[in-house]
DNA sequence: CGATCTTTTGAGTGGGGTCAAGAGAAGTGG
DNA sequence: CCACTTCTCTTGACCCCACTCAAAAGATCG
């Protein structure tokens, strides 16, 4: 049996149990495309489900009266966003589809009832949003301190270690969807500054990335040069020390 | 009776009954002092407790190797760090004193026990978090799109509608312990451009800032300058859908 | 009443922005 | 399948916001 995303990835931190794993996939029942550039849920709307990306990228990203637009986020396959929103009158951000988009959407009671059923879930699903959070703080540090050869580095080993855990990682290549646009709004910099950096890094050897596909050498290099650690992922199965029992 | 200030911010959301509220008090029993400029926790800890800010400011920081220093966040009275931390092994950043601080340290069972018996209590804890990560995610936009001027009548404006929950803001005036330098490693500026940027604000009429005390003559203006719009911060009682009864 | 931290000012610089336009790539419709 | 539009990427020239370095003037605190 294959499993999906999001499996995957709580698998990463806890060790779940067969029954954990088919009731995770069942919480993927009700699934809509998206097109690409479409918005999955706009700033003001009321939230009512749960969305878990299951195929394609999105992007949280928020906006400023006078247009400009700062991507705040990026959702790879696996994803959730917002557990438990549904606390919360209207959405403050939107989000919106990069590629085409598989998403399952899913209901506060299909929610409740996993947990409730499944503690080692509830713990993994705890353990997501620690890491959606740090990795929030880290894009503040990227934004506020790195310079932007050093943020854009950044930005390329987060996504590409974050594609590693739900596989879809060839060798040292994998799908890269966001325009030179999209970087810039995620990196607080212009296109055009976007555009020269890149070819920066690609002079450096560190990156090829054309035709919508990445491909990183030498990944330890690109993260010397972005002053990358992975700690704020909280990879590596920090889930062992509630392994209680089995 | 009076309460402490975690009371006072969760009571704006949530209708909370006098159980509840001495409920939230106990849990504040273990509390210290820890001297300004101390660190309370450091990135590389193990996370233990949850802290609960009783009285002062303190802030999130990460650092790079070379010494950049970034403050994530901001944290007032009421403020609580890290619901649930202790599934994580290790601490991804480290939080700083900065006043003189009065924090209790909440255990794990303190806190479990809390929330299996208050259940509009959880709800409300839910909505701190949610909050906390919407901050989060408006300081990415804040460093990311505004300029210097937008960006420090944002900060300004952000912690001053915090405090006026927790009610620390007397008529238009508040404490303001932060100094030049720690503005600047929040907002990813450097304490130069941050001297003169105030220097601007004031002349413009929008802030007094001296002697640790800052005052907002016209929170409208001020909040006009910033580009700032308060729904990120999901006020003004977002729980009443969830009284069903009371 | 020194020592140290914080704020302020000045002068010069540079990283990244702006504006503009052309070259590719990729959808779209007839 | 091709002409057309529309994104996306690239390059060049110029500029400015915010940084750097340096030093002095106030605060604050043992």
């Amino acid at each position: 049996m294959t499993f999906g995303p999001l499996v995957l990835k709580l698998a990463a931190f806890a060790r779940l149990s067969q029954d954990d794993r088919a009731a995770l996939d069942r919480l993927a029942r009700n699934q809509r495309d998206i097109a690409p550039r479409r918005d999955l849920i706009r700033e003001g709307d009321q939230p009512r489900f749960v969305h878990l990306i299951v195929d394609g990228w999105a992007c949280r990203y928020k906006t400023l009266p006078d247009g400009r637009r700062q991507i705040v986020a990026i959702f790879l396959p696996g994803d959730l966003c917002d557990l438990n929103v549904y606390v919360l009158r209207e959405m403050d951000h939107s989000v919106g589809a990069i590629t085409r988009l598989r998403v399952a959407d899913i209901c506060r009671e299909d929610m409740a009832g996993l947990t409730e059923a499944h503690p080692r879930i509830t713990q993994a699903l705890w353990w997501h949003e620690l890491v959606t959070a740090a990795i929030q703080r880290e894009w503040t540090l990227n934004l506020g301190q790195r310079s932007a050869y050093e943020r854009i580095a950044h930005l390329l080993c987060e996504l590409f270690m974050r594609l590693q855990l739900v596989d879809l990682v060839r060798a040292d290549s994998c799908d890269f969807p966001m325009t030179q646009n999209d970087i810039a709004d995620a990196t607080g910099l212009t296109p055009v500054h976007v555009n020269r950096t890149l070819q920066e890094l690609r002079r450096a050897g560190l990156i090829v990335l054309q035709g919508r596909t990445l491909t990183i050498p030498d990944l330890k290099a690109l993260q010397a040069a972005a002053l990358f650690s992975a700690n704020y992922l909280h990879l590596g199965r920090d889930g062992r020390h509630l392994d209680a029992n089995d």
